[in-house]
Parts: C-alpha cells; structure tokens; sequence
DNA sequence: AGAGGGAATGTAAACCTTTACATTGCTTTT
DNA sequence: AAAAGCAATGTAAAGGTTTACATTCCCTCT
C-alpha cells in the first residue's frame, strides 16, 4: 500500500506539502496540488486513518462507537440505522458492537472503544450506576446514553418518554372498559421499566383501579419470559383482561402464550405492546404498540456527539422524544 | 492517558522490557515482571491498539469487518451474531457496517475497512461482479463471503443451499395438491435469488408443472415490494394457489397484501417463506418457512476469517450449509 | 538596489508501539 | 582462570501521519 511518502517522492515535493494536499488545509500552490494529486491517483494512495489517528490527539477520528445490549432487537436495529444515517452523512464510520445485556462483555467493548480511541460512544447503558460507562466518562471520553438514562451523573441523553407512553397505553385500555389490566415489566433497574411501571401505576390510581401484586410479572425483555409471564397471567384464577407488556419481544412471547391457550385477541384478552415492529401488521391479531420514535432516537444521539464534539464543555443535553400510541387491533 | 514510555519509567526499566511483559512472549525475569506490572497496574496503563496496529504490519490486529446491506433485517442480525460470538470469543472486536444495498456506500465502507486495516472483513457482495471488493481481495486482504457468492474468484465463502431450500418448498407445496404456485423472487443480479428461483423452477418442471411468466415477479426484497407484488398476483384473473417468497421481508409484505384482500390462509392461498423469523409463530398464521442457519453462517465465516489469518495462502474453502423446511400452518 | 515581508515549501519531531540487534553480566566449561 | 555461552535487558529504528518551526524565493516598497 502505497504511504504519503511514496507519493511525496514521486510528486518531488515533501511529506508536509503532501499531507496539506490531502487536508486541503493552508494554501497550496495549485500546481504542485495537482502534481500531487496526480501521484496519489496514479498509487491509488489511500491515507491511513490508523496513522492519522495516532498523531492527532485532539482531532476528529471520525469513528464512533456504538454498543447495543441486542441487535437482533429491532427497537435497537432501527436505534442503529438513526445513528448510521447520521455517522455516513458526516463522513464517520461507526463501530458497533453487541454486549448481549452482559457488563463483562460491555467492558471489553469499552477497553477497545478506548483504545481504538473512537471520538465518542453511544449505548444504552446495562444498568443504571454503569461503573465502567461512568468511568469512560470520567477519562474524558464523550459519551450519549441513549435509550436508558445513567444516574449519578450529567451525559448527554436521548431517551423516550416511557412514562408518558405507558400512562397513555393503560388509559387507552381503561378507556376500552378493561379492568382487571396486567403488566409484563421490563428488567429490574432500568430506567425504561421503572418509568413505564410507574406510567402503568399511575393510570390505574387515576381511574381509582386497584394494582393487584399478581398482575405484576417482570421479565428480562426476552421473547421467552414474555410467553411464560403471559403464560402465567393467563392461569391466573381471576383472569387478566388485558396485558399491557412493556418490551417488543416480551410482547410477541405473550401472543405466542395466548394462542397456545386457545384464547381469542381482544375478545377474550387484550394486549397492547411498548414498541412497534416491521411486521406488527402481520401479527395474529395487527399489534397495537406505543411507538418509539427509534430511528430518531438514534439520529439525534449521533447529532448530539458530533455536536458535542465540536464543543466540548458545553452543558449536557437532555433530549426526551415522545412516544405515540399505534391502534391495531389487538385491544 | 498513560503510555508504554510512562510505565517503563515508573519501573525503572526499558521501554522494550516493558513491552516485553505486555506480550509476555519473551522471557523476562520474576521480579521484573512484577515490577512492571505493577507500575502498570498504577498508572491504569491500557495499551493503545492504534499504535500497536502502526507497527506491527503483519500481526493480528484484533478487528474484523462485517458489511451488512441491512441490520434490520432479522436474517442479517443473526448472522451478525454469530459472526461476533466467535469474534469475542478469540478476543477480536467487530467493525459492523450497514451498506443498505448501496454500491456507493459499501465503497465508502470497504475504505474505511482498507484504513483502519482490519484483519479482514466478512460481507455478502452487494452483487455479483463487485469490483470494489475485487479490488480489495487483489490487495491482499482477507475477505469472507457470506450469503451471496461473488462471481470470477475464488475467496472463501459461507452459503446456503438456495437452490436445495427452494426445491423442498415448492416441492413441499406441490405435494400438498397445489398447481398455480407464483414466484416472488429476489432481487436480480444475486445469487441467492438466482439460485431459488432455479430452485422454484426444477421442482415445477419435476412435477411436469408449467412455469407461467405471470406467476413469477421479482422483487427488491423489501416489505413493501412483497406487498406489492402479492397484491398483483392476487389480483390476476387466474389467481395462484401458492406464494412462494424468496426472502422473509417480502414474505412478511405478502402476509400484509392477503390481509388486506380478506383472503384466509392456507384455504385460500397458502404461502412459504424463504428465512425464518423469530416471531414466525405469532404471525396470522404461523408462517411455514425454510430456515437459513443465519447464526451457524456468521460462526463459520468469522471462523474460516480466523482460520485464514493464520493461514494466509491456504487454498479458498467454500462451505454449504443446509437449509431446513420448518412447517407452520400457511400451507 | 537593498531591505523587508509574505507566501510556498521543506525539515524534523512527535504520536506509541514492536522488535532486530547490541549490550551487559552471570554461569558453565575446559 | 579465561573463554564461551546464554539469559536478561537496553537501544534505536520503523511504521505513516500531522504540524511547529525553519527555510527559500519572489515581490514590493523606499
């Protein structure tokens, strides 16, 4: 692979006038630009980012990190293509990796994050006190949480108002005469199920309807737990007519519990999804989800670091996207 | 942040015995060892992979690419997956890269990959005759196709047998009685498509059946083509039996466009769909399908990528994996 | 014409690591 | 006891870039 000073030497100029070419930075006489560029396109010179990255301490690598607890997850997928999108237009690569809601795996993925030294990283951090994100954030690295806010401290974040979505769900449902309304909850400490929890609470206190501890099941976010927390719901002596699940696969797991047991949706149970899928439409019956704005949410991540990265020490943003409630016919 | 130089002063030794230790290839005696660990320890020392990666030009360098044409789709994800388990497992971190069908971007991508000199990259071709990733196999690095083939070379390649899983489908379909089976195939160009659609073709003629050129359209492999083109079949005079769909998101779209029509499955017209979803099960109905072992092709080309790093003039391998008709009831 | 100034270009250090080769100092052999 | 050999450690170059500073060269002004 031809280096900058193979094309220095054969535009007869310098490595430094070369390299000014390349960064079109101060003036270059345009005869000696064109001489070099000549030389570069006749070695099909390509610059080495890893070189460059070494030498330039302060300035933009154009890589960004990007670490999911789940790609086959498409809230997450779709997180994925909004912070892609955004990367591509600015000319930024990302490196994404996948830390399988695992904290051994996410510190790994950190380590090379650091050491690739990327420009700055997105994630939905594992749990809420993240010693290992926090301590990425203390070296100085920038960072976006998105999705799962970071206690303790200021970053950067894009989340949804899970709160708001799940408050609307359960009203729609009160709206629709169900009273006897369970929920499958996300994974314990994680902001997104607390807040959607509470949403769930509040609206039932606010149609003055009793939260019935059986009628509370918290998952891991999983297809499976959701089938069998629905499984269990449904066994239930005094039968839940509705389930508002509060994770996209945990809600396809429902559906699956439901049609094993033969039962007829909405007629006989409701169900309503926090988070929309390609393919809700096809679902038995179209799946009435909140809407997570996720490609947003990914988009505005990534605007959010390349913009912190012009300014470093402005004040950090909080961004909260809404969410927007999608009738099918599953309630 | 604190580099090899810092370390090796605080030890009071060399730069080079400290480097040494890091690698711990050489023999460096006890005492020193300790000593330079812990002055490591000390300094929270993290060795930096871009300088690492300067130097050492043919070493491992503990990254891999992986070009996908679309993270959102389920198919891809899992292949994602098994490509990055095993990339964790040896240690390596993945460059994961979304190229959505675009030539343009992939060659954007295959630079960055060429300038962050990853120790190889694993993609399926956007099409066939890629010249951009001709180029970059010439060059010398080691490239992994997976899914689809590329065309005039002979590179390592992980593959379905597309051809196999069609013939079982269609002939699956035809021992079920029916007769007027449509195509909706894959986008032109690619091998995969190709390879069904001979697939869809030899059953037919094997059962003495007529390929009627109105029963095959081709789609983009998106959700919405398959909508589409369902929607068309279904609208022709004598309308088929049978769909059988060349990828999942335009099986998925088929679903959508029966949906809409008030036609019931299978009694009215059945439908098979090439690659599973996870959420097949809770889709109205259950969808019969052929399954790619998506996670078994990205485990094996991340390990025919590994294989080749330390083997870099062994002879291409190809490998052929088997699909597996998965029955459902949209037959 | 000589000095001064400014634009274009060159020189060399720095970034952080790995590693071939050189050096040191100790042990073993004759 | 001197030579030889070997293990541990050190020295310095290399890898490809960027950039502060130095140099060159030409133009303009008095």
């Amino acid at each position: 692979m031809a280096s900058l000073t193979d094309v220095a030497k054969r535009a007869h100029v310098s490595i430094a006038t070369a390299s000014r070419v390349i960064n079109n930075s101060d003036k270059v006489v345009a005869k000696t630009r064109t001489l070099v560029l000549k030389a570069m396109e006749e070695l099909g010179y390509q610059p080495s980012r890893v070189a460059r990255r070494l030498r330039q301490k302060g300035g933009r690598r154009h890589l960004l990190g990007l670490i999911l607890p789940d790609i086959q997850n498409p809230f997450f997928a779709e997180v994925a293509r909004g912070v892609e999108d955004v990367a591509y237009a600015n000319q930024f690569a990302v490196l994404l990796c996948n830390s399988d809601e695992d904290l051994k795996k996410e510190a790994f993925y950190l380590d090379v994050m650091r050491a690739e030294s990327v420009d700055g990283v997105i994630l939905p951090p594992i749990i809420e006190h993240d010693r290992e994100v926090l301590k990425l954030v203390q070296s100085g690295m920038p960072i976006v949480c998105v999705d799962r806010t970071l206690s303790n401290t200021s970053v950067d974040t894009v989340e949804v108002d899970n709160y708001q979505g799940a408050y609307e769900a359960v009203k729609h449902l009160i709206g629709l005469g169900h009273k006897r309304i369970a929920l499958i909850a996300g994974r314990a400490n994680l902001s997104t199920s607390r807040d959607r929890r509470r949403g769930y609470q509040e609206a039932m206190a606010a149609a003055n309807l009793p939260v019935r501890p059986e009628y509370v099941r918290v998952g891991d976010n999983k297809q499976a737990s959701g089938r069998a927390l629905a499984d269990e719901l449904l066994g239930l002596r005094s039968r839940p007519t509705a389930l508002f699940v509060s994770n996209n696969l945990m809600a396809v797991g429902a559906l699956e519990a439901i049609h094993a047991r033969k039962l007829r949706v909405p007629a006989e149970v409701a169900v309503i999804g926090f988070d929309d899928l390609p393919w809700a439409e096809a679902l038995d019956p179209p799946l009435t989800v909140v809407r997570q704005p996720a490609y947003e949410v990914g988009a505005a991540a990534a605007e959010l670091l390349l913009k912190r990265l012009s300014n470093r020490d402005s004040p950090a943003s909080w961004l909260r996207l809404q969410p927007r409630l999608i009738l099918r016919s599953s309630c």
